[in-house]
DNA sequence: GTCTATTTTTAGTCTTGTCTAAAAATTATT
DNA sequence: AATAATTTTTAGACAAGACTAAAAATAGAC
């Protein structure tokens, strides 16, 4: 598999996630940023490698050669990102453009000695879960801060926009990943909370709060 | 850079290192497993962008940019040897193909990172040396086992031939870098070497003597 | 010093992945 | 259901890198 194909087959994965059913070709242009002229090219060359279906006109969708595929980049993406921080202290906004070169890095043994290195992580810096050899993922009951009610208690364990703007932001306001929350209050004007986190109390505006995954407590 | 760029600038440097004068175009081709006419093409290009000298019909060598270049690449190479070996268990014999998509992941962050990890190694798992961030090397006074008087004693300190199959053989002979040894006996026949290496003696054909790197102790 | 033999370059072709512009199909509008 | 708007595909072109075959230059042999 070059290099290209990699980055379509993990494309393709990334907005099946979102929207289930096929991924229309100008979808995939604007994810890969290209045109879709390209993809449609692309589309019946990775179909002919049997890595997705693909019908004129109708977009394309994984196969089940194609979903492995996914799975096994999108794990070494997780686990490189994991390496950079916890082994290289790098922050988790810096991680993602050097994991995007990394996870094509071919070689079974390496990545496996990489996850044992790391003790076999199930989550990546972000919170994204990483899925097994096998491509199974850990299961996690997460929801985002803003569909929480008033008084539900949970736990930081994910960022849905993984933007370094957001991180950082997120890093300016002392928000990490592990941090507990309480719903202290909701604005109905503009839907901001005030929220405890730790021992501080923070009024947040919505737009953190739907980019911000938590653990609700039980 | 390319990928392809930086295998041409690599591969003109190691030649360089044997026959210090410019490469020949054939020379390159078949070190870099490709044909002369290839050669030439990409000779006009490195050339437009400064990293070769380069005169029709005179072959190639390295400008100082080019040369800054190479030892970046090898730099890295080598850095990632000595991940491979030190940090995920991987035998000197496995690292070379994987320190070879390695060496073009390009961050500097990374690379600093790696080689703080590793303490600032000064030789990968070859004995070869390892250029600093400004391109200096150690200094090694080494010499081939081939070119010991009898009686004098050493210490193995890196390869010539890295072939896995080289490589293997030395292990499976029990003879390490760092192995302290001493010349007993020297056959005229053959130039076959009688050897003590640690506790045990070893009669060493000259094809391993002329491929085993070893500190004289003065 | 001429005449081979070898090396190197040129010219033209191929593949991969991309693009633009035009044509075809699909979807939306009324 | 017919037409307009949008999406997708095709056709043709281009850049990077590589290859083959032929031409040109250099090196070696006598």
């Amino acid at each position: 598999m070059t290099r290209s194909e990699e980055d379509y087959i993990k494309a393709i994965y990334h907005l099946t996630e979102v929207s289930q059913k096929t991924i229309a070709t100008t979808a995939l242009a604007s994810q890969i940023n290209t045109k879709p002229s390209s993809v449609t090219d692309m589309s019946k060359k990775l179909a002919a490698k049997g890595l997705v279906n693909y019908k004129k006109y109708q977009g394309v969708s994984l196969t089940d050669l194609g979903l492995k595929t996914a799975l096994s980049i999108v794990r070494k993406h997780r686990l490189w990102e994991v390496f950079l921080v916890k082994k290289l202290d790098f922050t988790w906004d810096e991680v993602h453009e050097v994991a995007e070169q990394l996870e094509h890095i071919k070689s079974e043994k390496l990545i496996d000695k990489i996850d044992e290195l790391l003790d076999f992580p199930k989550y990546d810096p972000h919170g994204d879960p990483i899925p097994s050899k096998k491509g199974d993922f850990p299961e996690h009951d997460k929801q985002l801060l803003s569909e929480l009610k008033i008084g539900s208690k949970g736990v930081c364990v994910g960022v849905k926009d993984t933007s370094a703007t957001f991180l950082k932001f997120l890093d300016k306001n002392k928000i990490a990943l592990g941090d507990k929350v309480t719903i202290l209050e909701k604005e109905a004007f503009d839907d901001s909370l005030r929220i405890k986190i730790g021992a501080n109390q923070l009024q947040i505006s919505n737009q953190i709060a739907i980019n911000l995954y938590v653990k609700v407590e039980v």
